[in-house]
DNA sequence: ATTGGCACTCAGAAGCTTTGAGTGCTAACA
DNA sequence: TGTTAGCACTCAAAGCTTCTGAGTGCCAAT
């Protein structure tokens, strides 16, 4: 077990690399902080701190660092979360009260993140996994046009034109909407589609051949909608810490424009105890984001988890403040949903 | 006016530099060109397109390098455009076709664009302002809620969920859609909020409650989309050029991250010869991007252009391929859209 | 357990030299 | 007149050396 002093000199030398992004050494951690003990004291449990791999030096004789797995530590038993301040909160609540639908809402939800973190932010839109549906429409545009539309619980609306040969009956869509409607209301997407096939013999043959489009065009929503998507904000605030990163910054954007790579990272994420997840460093398998911590927290539609919001940057980034802000903007997009 | 070789020289200076990204030299021109004259020769020559400042030189002795100028007059009249090859077509094609809706096939669009030029694409949204209304659809999802949908004839379909206070009828619902479909459909976005105000007088006196409702959703929903959109893809592209910026690529992004700017600089560009259009360098008046050239061509459906979609990145890009790229892109662009 | 003292280390800054691609100019040439 | 060879000159970039100072590790004293 890691004594007590050492622990506080690791928190300590977290905070201060944070702030300056330079190697702490034994003697400006003394100046900055009380310790009541010297510079050389400090030294030696540094050496504790080494030998635990929680601290490293960049240079032979230069000061010290925070590995990976000291962060980790830092976040999971030194850090306090710092709360939002009231400027913060009242730019949330003004910022997200003004939206109007789902895409303006997590649009604005993505650039107010980056802004109040400085990192990149990243929403992950509502997943149509848990989601139901709340309706289906088919409109008919004009005499060769479907418009369908499917809603779903969580607020998303996906729609689509279909060409049909002419010459249905107007009441003849309205008939398929009502069947369409009284079978999969209130269902899980995922059954939707084997729903549908099920009970397509119950429909009036003449309208057999419509209804049989139909149902093909709804399949292919939902299925265009099982592949997630993820709305990113403020990359260019990564440009500007391109120092704390070795190589370039390029593969660590290119890996977060892959959108494929950071769905499967965030969606194997689990919120610990403070109601958001992190990855560290490489606790992301990611190669490229070896440098990199992902930070996110989920976000609710009726009492459901339905996506995750959160920022990406550096390792060195500003834990404190970051978990802060990430689960107050959870928060608040929750609450923004339910008034959609 | 300039001679015939010295136009021959700055075109190969233009397209060594693009290759090489090394400032060039009169002796690497002989070596790589067959001009049939000496290095010497070519040296009087590039004294020449120095003094009317279409070169320059970086550092007093050393290789020259295209200024603004040199880039503007290579593509106005020396730039042969570069047709796509057969396998980028195939590319998009294949991408295109693919797309279910509109948002899929503009996010679509923009990474095809990105990954053809390495450089940043950006879509623009089509603008409502040319567009008219092809429907407006009001759907009762429950008691209490009701959908708002507006659909332009550009494809672009904005929904909004209402409160209202219970008590309805549903054929009042019903009614009041027949009404606003009739008054606006096929109207210009841009007058829809003065006819359906001026229009309100019209409906029966217990509806009028709910019209109004609706009337100012209707308002809200045009309003908020004439703030036009844009989307970008590939902004990894420009840190892998880091180098071709002499500070930081941070602003750079920045600017381009700020909509508004971009909106406002796209939306003076006028097409060209080519039709596309371009600004290069100092062109542009926004001085994060006195840097970087704008590419854009515009796109169409219904026969009338309703957005731009093009590359932006370091003035020295391959503008011949690029042209050819967002040409080929825009065009492929406005068939897809006829498709939906 | 803590401390002052001290020799040692080494990255980064600063200064210096070298190198070589490239220029501008001149005088000769076709 | 346009072209060319020759040559002195320039200067960024690369390589080298030196210097500096923050920081370490260890030891003997407290």
């Amino acid at each position: 077990m890691i004594p007590e002093r050492p622990l506080e000199v690791l928190k300590a030398i977290v905070q201060d690399y944070i702030q300056s992004n330079e190697p702490v050494g034994s003697k400006s951690l003394v100046e900055r902080h009380s310790f009541g003990v010297s510079a050389a004291t400090i030294r030696n449990d540094m050496a504790i701190l080494e030998e635990e791999e929680l601290i490293a030096a960049p240079h032979t004789s230069s000061g010290r660092v925070p590995t990976d797995k000291g962060y980790r530590l830092f976040v999971d038993r030194l850090n306090e979360v710092k709360p939002i301040s009231n400027a913060e909160r009242a730019a949330i609540e003004g910022f997200l009260s003004k939206s109007a639908d789902l895409d303006e809402t997590l649009g604005h939800t993505a650039r107010l993140l980056s802004q109040l973190t400085n990192e990149i932010a990243l929403v992950q839109y509502p997943s149509l996994g848990k989601a139901s549906v709340r309706h289906i429409e088919l409109i008919a545009i004009d005499e060769k046009r479907l418009l369908l539309m499917l809603i779903t619980d969580s607020g998303r609306i996906q729609q689509h034109v279909m060409e049909i040969a002419a010459g249905y009956e107007v009441s003849a869509v309205e008939k398929l909407r009502n069947f369409f409607n009284e079978k999969v209301e209130g269902k899980p997407l995922a059954q939707v589609n084997k729903i549908l096939r099920s009970s397509k013999d119950e429909i009036a043959i003449p309208l057999q051949a419509l209804a049989g489009k139909v149902i093909a065009e709804i399949a292919l929503l939902v299925d265009a909608n099982s592949q997630e998507k993820i709305l990113l904000a403020g990359t260019s605030n990564l440009a500007k810490r391109q120092g704390e990163f070795p190589g370039s910054i390029s593969p660590v954007l290119e890996a977060i424009e892959e959108q494929v790579v950071l769905l499967k990272l965030i969606s194997e994420m689990q919120a610990d105890q403070h109601g958001v997840s992190l990855r560290i460093g490489r606790e992301n398998t990611v190669d490229a984001l070896s440098n990199t911590s992902i930070l996110v927290s989920g976000y609710e539609n009726q009492g459901n988890e339905v996506a995750k919001v959160g920022v990406i940057g550096p390792t060195r980034m500003d834990y404190s403040s970051n978990i802060g802000a990430v689960r107050a903007v959870a928060r608040y997009l929750t609450q923004s949903l339910g008034g959609l």
